[in-house]
RNA sequence: GCCUCUGUAGCUCAAUGGAUAGAGCAGUGCUCUUCUAAGGCAUUGAUGUAGGUUCGAUUCCUACCAGAGGCACCA
């Protein structure tokens, strides 16, 4: 690699004038023109080499000029002492002969078990679009983890009993005359029973009584009439939440249930509390987080129910035993952070091995311009809701294409779900998201269509190209008069940046790369003719057109976005 | 009250402690006999306040101001 090269022929020069560094930073300045490497160990050891920053980059400089390193055409100092390397246009020629399908992927996790959980749902209750920002995060991760060479399983963890479920059977009871056989009425059903049972609860003193009765009835299974309807409103909240990941390009490997996590959960603080890690206290069993600077939980209530806290307890272990995994990662929003860190604290008090295996992450709360969205106040946007809803402004834009009916749509769907994502994934994932329909789903400028749109441009010229019979091709006669571009400068870096947004969980690294990589190439393409039997250099620019293309196709995928060939 | 997070252009977001703080939207003015105008070009505009650390701070530390989230039997 260039990098280590040149890391080693800056220690060596430095050495010669009795300086001896450890590290040497090496970093792509944010300006172009300043060159394609740059190092600020001048000013980084000035202190240690008792001179002037731009003294010692002069004097690095002058030793490097002796046999300049592989691939550099030119070295400057600049500025307050940076050391520049410019690189030859046979280095980004090199480069770009690398890029092909795989380009982007490495092995830094070759070996590493990992699982990761995202768009924990609530069964009975809509997919809303907070969880959709737990998938897009999720799925995006578990890519890049891929992509990094490592074993990744997905996992989601779903509520299938508690107050949530009570009040939708409670709602199912009210409406049971209108149980709908056709299975695209059904999910709508269950929304609308949910809604009954929950304005109920709030409402209407007997019917908050009838709704923790049949909470306690769903429990113990007692009544098989009410059985039934539970097994109806989970299998109907199953399939639809299924068909949801399918659009979103979600496959789990591993559903868990708080079904399963309570008893399990139960027996792990039973066993910890005589350890004296759990307590009583007011005929509840809690942790007190107090002595961690943390705050004390509840985890097995005075009624003898594990809380959530218990069942996540349960749930490690039984991932564990799934999946033996070397790092799981939770994804969940940043309302649930204190409640992690206590959760975690008890489980590395109880198994320390398993619990520095855990990272809980957090995403942002989805805001609207009005506030806070909750079903009380009844502005949930549900995912469906929003993905039909965009659908249909992209059906009314491409209305007049030349396409079939069946390519509209399937177009419609992807555009759709890329601008969705690119709005959610383009920012880093800790911040809250202001969500405003008009202006975070967009089509122009930087979104999801934008990208998309910039890579069919590109797939249309190679196809102009194969057509006039001109091929893509990287030889050293066609650089002769060539003068490097700028979409070449960037196109061999997105391999580190795959690395980096994997190393540092931030999935936006990806989408703002490939936005400035988007728009150096729209830029380009408008600036003059890639396909030209005329131009002896349009093979090496259609060489160039195809590794954009890869590039873009690889890096979406990265962040759950689809490429069209036709838009 | 205590704890955590966040304050960057009119709006929505970028910026591994580095160089002249970048984009997009909105506004204004250009640009389709060309390879898809969901595009390109030009232009206006910003680091909450006060200190500190550092050769260098949007970034690290302290205080304050503002917003969000959390703080015992919901998840």
């Amino acid at each position: 690699m260039i990098v280590e090269e040149l890391k080693k022929a800056i220690q060596k020069a430095l050495k010669t004038m009795g300086v001896v560094v450890k590290e040497v930073e090496l970093e792509h300045p944010a300006e172009l023109s300043h060159g394609d490497f740059s190092s600020n160990i001048a000013m980084a050891s000035a202190k240690l080499a008792k001179q002037k920053p731009r003294d010692i980059a002069e004097r690095i400089v002058a030793e490097l000029q002796k046999k300049l390193p592989t691939g550099v055409e030119k070295i400057e100092v600049a500025g307050a002492g940076f050391i520049n390397f410019h690189l030859k246009k046979e280095f980004f020629a090199d480069a770009v002969k690398n890029i092909d399908a795989d380009f982007g992927k490495n092995q830094n996790l070759k070996g590493q078990k990992l699982i990761i959980e995202y768009t924990n749902t609530n069964l009975f209750k809509e997919l809303h679009i907070g969880h959709m920002m737990s998938n897009n995060v999720g799925e995006s991760l578990s890519r890049i983890s891929e992509f990094r060479g490592g074993e990744v399983k997905r996992d989601t963890y779903q509520g299938d009993v508690g107050l949530h479920v009570a009040k939708a059977i409670y709602g199912m009871v009210e409406l049971s005359a209108e149980i709908p056989e056709d299975s695209h009425l059904k999910a709508a059903f269950l929304g609308k029973a949910y809604a009954l049972g929950s304005t109920a609860y709030e409402e209407n003193k007997e019917a908050e009584v009838r709704i923790k009765e049949l909470n306690k009835v769903i429990f113990e299974k007692s009544d098989p009439e009410i059985n039934k309807l539970y097994a109806w409103g989970r299998e109907v909240s199953l399939s639809h939440f299924e068909e949801l990941y399918k659009k979103l390009g979600t496959k789990f490997d591993y559903y868990f249930f708080e079904t399963e996590t309570a008893p399990r959960g139960v027996a792990v603080v039973q066993e910890n509390l005589e350890k004296g890690i759990f307590e009583k206290s007011d005929g509840a069993i809690v942790f007190k987080g107090e002595p961690y600077g943390l705050h004390t939980r509840v985890f097995i209530t005075t009624q003898g129910l594990p809380t959530y806290e218990a069942k996540e307890l349960g749930l490690a272990y039984i991932k564990y035993e799934n999946y033996p995994f070397d790092r799981a990662v939770i994804i969940t929003a940043n309302e649930q952070n204190d409640y992690f860190k206590v959760v975690l604290k008890a489980l590395s008090l109880i198994d320390s091995p398993l619990a520095s295996r855990i990272l809980h992450l957090s995403h942002g709360m989805l805001r609207l311009p009005s506030g806070k969205m909750g079903s009380r106040k009844g502005n949930v946007i549900t995912g469906e809701g929003l993905i039909a809803q965009v659908e249909s402004l992209v059906r009314e834009k491409i209305k007049d294409r030349e396409m079939s009916e069946a390519e509209k749509e399937t177009l419609a769907e992807i555009v759709a779900i890329g601008a969705i994502k690119y709005s959610i994934l383009r920012q880093a994932i800790g911040g809250d998201i202001i969500f405003d329909f008009d202006k975070s789903i967009s089509f122009e400028g930087d979104s999801g269509p934008y990208l998309q749109y910039s890579y069919v441009r590109a797939k249309s010229v190679l196809q102009k190209a194969k057509n006039l019979d001109i091929k893509p091709f990287v030889g050293v006669k066609l650089l002769q008069n060539w003068e490097t571009t700028t979409l070449e400068k960037l196109l061999y870096r997105f391999p580190e940046v795959v690395e980096r947004a994997g190393r540092e969980l931030e999935p936006h690294y990806v989408i703002t790369f490939l936005t400035e990589l988007a728009g150096v190439f729209n830029s380009w393409y408008a600036n003059g003719k890639i396909v030209d039997a005329d131009d002896p250099a349009s093979p090496y620019k259609l060489a160039l057109t195809e590794a954009f293309a890869t590039i873009m196709k690889n890096g979406l995928w990265l962040v759950g976005i689809k490429v069209p060939e036709k838009m």
